[in-house]
RNA sequence: CGGGGCGUGGCGCAGUCUGGUAGCGCACUUGACUGGGGGUCAAGUGGUCGCUGGUUCAAAUCCAGCCGUCCCGACCA
């Protein structure tokens, strides 16, 4: 991609209104612009490390064994009066009514439609385990939005429902689909915990968040080292650490929750399958969502500097950001860039090329501002020598490369 | 929903107290110079000052109502 025709624009001031640093450098990176309070749209740069973690997680909920569907936006509010969540959400609701006067929400969670569906589709244990996921835009009427895609009103989340005949079933998949968490945040490249929380309005007993530590965090997380504790601070009044370990304090921004709900969609809203006795039963369900958008935010708010964004490899934009430090007298030095950006490009890699008639400083500046963790600079002082400047926006460590290799040596 | 701010070109702000018809920086356009860390000079584009009503000869400025938005609290991925 080159950025001359990219359409990014990048800001030295962010909005007054912007707080939280992941708020203001997504806004002055270009990744998102502001519709309305909590509701955003996501530009092309943005929409780019949105993409690669819908498809990480995507990835491994497919290995996981769930199955994607996507379910609709906007549902009728008597699905809901069956659970009397209708009541139960009250103003966290978004009210549509349709031309007949129909009343209808947009959906701030699934688990009355995937339960709908299964009590239409589902008559016998032997359909049995079975775990669907989507990722798929939210909307909750927050009373209080906050802190940019962090805590928005529409938002992108993974939500997945799983449907077992019983207890021990259902525990099982809850592991795999903590495994699966775990792998996906790694994956993401986050530093997170898994910890104990409560369950809220989603109901249910058994429940884990998973949070990204970060000081900007919104939830207090107490763990032990040894990792065999941790919980939300809400959980722990009657709660000290097991074994005498040490309880460690931290900040997290919730990323992730898995909950074992039990039957309670499943008996308050009929859905029941046949045993293996021939008995009617109703099966025990687990939920689990997961915050896309939010993860957008959570990653800068732990991989900047005070230059900018940081992005972890495995959701950046781009793999490489090729800088050309060209003359505008002399397109030899951009003839090289290029070359170097086609031979790249060819080979599958994500690159961008800084081909905008810009003064180092400007680049320079960008170029830590958008976070690509490889800087290729392509400059007149290097071609004399036959080299360029490769730069970790990671750590900071730079080295030479010769032109002839670049190609080869930048792959990796 | 309770408490507190703030709404003036795309962004950051001044002007409001003490009414006289809008200004600065950044960005943007054009030209010249410049060319390895947000460069310089020159000439430009862009605003019914959130909205509505009121007071006044005259309102960004005073008054009232409304709307938007942000922060602090309870809810949530």
């Amino acid at each position: 991609m080159k950025l001359s025709n990219y359409p990014l624009k990048t800001f030295k001031d962010a909005p007054s209104d912007a707080e939280l640093i992941s708020h203001q450098l997504m806004l002055r990176a270009g990744l998102i612009k502001k519709l309305a309070s909590g509701i955003f749209t996501w530009m092309p740069f943005g929409l780019k490390v949105l993409r690669k973690i819908e498809q990480t997680v995507r990835k491994e909920m497919d290995a996981s064994g769930a199955f994607e569907v996507m379910m609709p936006t906007i549902q009728p509010s008597e699905l809901w009066q069956e659970t009397n969540r209708w009541e139960d959400y009250g103003d966290l609701l978004l009210q549509i009514h349709d031309r007949h006067d129909r009343l209808f929400c947009y959906g701030p969670t699934h688990e009355e439609v995937i339960t709908d569906i299964l009590r239409k589709s589902v008559k016998s244990y032997k359909q049995l385990p079975v775990n669907f996921y989507q990722i798929q835009t939210k909307f909750r009427d927050e009373i209080r939005p906050r802190f940019g895609v962090m805590r928005a009103r529409e938002f992108l989340m993974k939500d997945a429902y799983s449907f077992h005949l019983n207890q021990e079933s259902l525990e099982e998949e809850y592991e795999n689909m903590n495994q699966t968490y775990q792998s996906i945040f790694k994956k993401l490249e986050l530093n997170f915990r898994r910890v104990e929380a409560i369950s809220g309005e989603i109901g249910g007993s058994v429940s884990h968040e998973f949070h990204v530590i970060a000081d900007s965090g919104e939830d207090e997380i107490a763990f032990c080292d040894d990792e065999n504790f941790a919980a939300n601070i809400e959980t722990l009044e009657d709660k000290n650490a097991p074994n005498g370990g040490e309880l460690k304090y931290a900040r997290g921004i919730e990323v992730g929750h898995i909950f074992q709900l039990g039957d309670k969609y499943s008996k308050s809203m009929k859905l029941e399958v046949l045993d293996s006795n021939g008995k009617n039963v109703n099966p025990y369900m687990g939920c689990y969502g997961i915050g896309i958008s939010r993860i957008v935010a959570a990653a800068i708010e732990q991989n900047h500097d005070e230059k900018g964004i940081i992005w972890p490899k495995a959701i950046s934009p781009f793999e490489i950001l090729i800088i050309v430090l060209n003359d505008k007298n002399d397109s030899s030095v951009l003839d090289q860039a290029l070359k170097i950006y086609k031979e790249l490009k060819s080979d599958g890699i994500e690159v961008l090329i800084d081909d905008r008639d810009e003064r180092a400083g400007v680049k320079f500046a960008d170029a830590d501002l958008l976070g690509i963790p490889k800087q290729v600079i392509v400059g007149k002082r290097g071609i004399e020598k036959n080299i360029i400047e490769v730069t970790s926006r990671i750590t900071g460590e730079k080295r030479d490369i010769k032109i002839s290799e670049a190609a080869s040596q930048l792959k990796d």
